[in-house]
DNA sequence: ATGCAGATAATCT
DNA sequence: GATTATCTGCATG
């Protein structure tokens, strides 16, 4: 091999018909592709249904913002939180049912460029972040892959034969030379300009995934629905949710405001 | 390495 | 009015 046109099919519709803790697992090595950039996942998070998970944003049922949700599997959930950041999703299961994966980290395998571009700091790139971090962490992910307020619900799912260019002499499997710890570019063509493609890419041997408690929620703390590849470098650190308390003192208790 | 504070606004109670 | 599926910079050991 090597330098070759290989392929990497899209995943169908059916990949994301299953609960979201069993997609989740299979999602880790696969290739979410938007526009020019790719990123091999390495990170994610499962999330249920209304009643059946509080963490999750449909817990108590549809609103405007988890609509997606509730829509067919195989479109992106793309939220805003936090005053600045997005996040993205694969919604799973059937309509109505209102679960999705969280895409938390992942390695950029395409469009390194523009995703380094999407990612500085200061537009006059006076800082530079390593490549390993470039989608390390939900919103640097959705960042880098420049997924925002509109493309939520964008379908995910595509016809055709996405093809990748590999890069010879470097190791890895077909199609995706990016072994955990590597990385390469690989130039894509065969998804339409705009649109959204997740690859089947190569899984990791099941024995170097991992799972645990999710990241950054305040309910739910026991429900190992975090899955990672052991041993990636662009693997999130683990950072438990901390309430934040409001800095002004008004609404201190039994403290009246000064005149 | 780890920890904390601030940023900043949509969303929900 | 409170919370938030977060990130960055600055502080300290």
């Amino acid at each position: 091999m090597g330098g070759g046109l290989l392929t990497s099919a899209p995943l169908p519709r059916s990949f994301f018909d299953r609960p979201s803790h069993e997609v989740a697992p299979d999602l880790l090595g696969r290739v979410l592709v938007h526009g020019p950039v790719a990123v091999r996942l390495t990170e994610v998070e499962a999330y249920g249904g209304p009643g059946e998970d509080p963490a999750a944003h449909t817990y108590r049922g549809r609103t405007p913002r988890n609509a997606v949700m509730f829509g067919p599997p195989g479109h992106l959930y793309v939220y805003f939180t936090y005053g600045m950041h997005f996040c993205a999703n694969l919604v799973c299961l059937p309509e109505e049912h209102g679960s999705a994966v969280l895409l938390r980290a992942g390695e950029i395998v395409a469009g390194l460029d523009l995703a380094r571009e999407r990612r500085t700091v200061n537009g006059d790139g006076s800082r530079r972040i390593p490549d390993r971090d470039l989608a390390r962490g939900p919103a640097r992910l959705a960042t880098a892959l420049g997924l925002k307020r509109e493309h939520n619900g964008l379908d995910a799912v595509v016809e055709g034969a996405p093809r990748l260019k590999g890069a010879p002499g470097l190791k890895g499997a077909p199609g995706l030379e990016g072994a955990p710890g590597g990385f390469t570019r690989l130039g894509l063509t065969g998804v339409p300009a705009g649109a959204a493609a997740v690859l089947e890419g190569v899984p990791p041997e099941p024995d170097t995934i991992r799972s645990g408690p999710r990241t950054g929620i305040s309910t739910a703390k026991d429900t190992p629905w975090r899955f990672w590849i052991d041993g990636d470098p662009t693997v999130s650190p683990y950072r438990a949710h901390v309430p934040r308390r409001r800095s002004t003192a008004a609404t201190s208790v039994g403290e009246a405001p000064s005149s």
